[in-house]
DNA sequence: CCCAGTAGTGAGTGGTTTATTACTCACATG
DNA sequence: CATGTGAGTAATAAACCACTCACTACTGGG
């Protein structure tokens, strides 16, 4: 869509590809891998649907990209977490980077879409792979830096499931005891 | 797909709701909501496509339906667990139930399923409002049986999901650390 | 100034998908 | 045996989707 009138900004294919991965963050956490159209994805991102193509070989690429993209952020954001109680307990480094992912997954869009890398890692193979490998950095690294106990981090990344749970449901519109109980002290920006 | 040869057998539409509502378990098991089509829906039910808007009025409403049996039977076996130890203490009621739903979902397509049917929750309104209302009926449920604390029923429902992962994830098919950190302790059969 | 290479698009193609319609067949009842 | 009703389907409409290709527009280097 280029603007005849204005000077026109062409992008490189990699700046380009990076703000796609972005903006396609938010356009598949609605619907998943399956209800999403490249037609969604590319206008979110302000370009051709063919364009797409260029810059991705097909829609499970693009997904899986978009997937190890979130697992980074959120890898980043567990670091920053440690990093800002790095002298303490297991326990205060656990409850440090629970903060700090808390914050990151206030953007709800980053945390419907590891629901949904979930669900498609049932049925994609690829999508598969890439989850686990995030989800094996992530335990190992939370492991590693706080030193907690094994049991001390299943617990830690139970309750990040319950959180995925609490958000797809938005249970904190919803004034009852039921509601109050799963959410009770996760904290939520 | 009457057989000609032998003598025909027509059910009643309702015995035909149930058993689609049942077979529509793993067909939607297997890609979610937006990725099952109706004519998977109907091959495994043994029936023609189009017959499926007989029995539902769209893909919706099946959907829909198959979330709620699913919820039901989930209740159905909390149920049976929490029997199992009428007498026993809050924790040993908890963990009745968490070994009835551990052998509940050793049908992978029902696991699967409340976890397909979570993510549509964040998309589709009247997903989110059968999920919603299937979990508001667990919780209370195992709230009032177990006579838990407000902390344990939400720690139940935290490894409940962690389940979720660890079965969308295949982590006991996977040998390695991280897999075993999440999936120890958890039952399954 | 020209040209090679890259950013980017319009206009499709072939296959799918939801939903409808018009129809056939089975069966119970009087 | 005529007939009404409900079970079940084949065919198809209409929209949509992943992916392709031929093409244009911009830009930097010689």
């Amino acid at each position: 869509m280029p603007k005849p009138t204005s000077q026109r900004q062409l992008s490189t294919a990699d700046e380009r590809r990076r703000t796609v991965l972005q903006t396609a963050v938010s356009a598949f956490a609605d619907r998943g891998y399956f209800g999403t159209t490249t037609t969604d994805v590319a206008k979110r991102a302000g370009i051709s649907q063919a364009y797409v193509y260029r810059l991705f070989p097909d829609k499970e690429a693009l997904f899986v990209a978009v997937v190890e993209h979130c697992f980074a952020r959120v890898r980043e954001s567990l670091g920053d977490g440690a990093a800002a109680a790095k002298a303490g307990s297991a326990q205060e480094v656990l409850d440090a980077m629970g903060n700090a992912y808390a914050e990151l997954i206030s953007d709800r869009d980053l945390l419907l879409l590891q629901l949904h890398a979930q669900c498609a890692a049932a049925a994609e193979p690829a999508v598969r792979e890439v989850v686990r490998s995030g989800y094996a950095r992530l335990v190992e690294y939370v492991r590693g830096v706080s030193g907690a106990s094994e049991a001390d981090v299943q617990q830690f990344f139970a309750v990040g499931m319950l959180c995925h749970l609490v958000v797809a449901l938005d249970t904190h519109e919803v004034d009852a005891p039921w509601a109050r109980m799963l959410s009770d002290g996760l904290r939520h920006y």
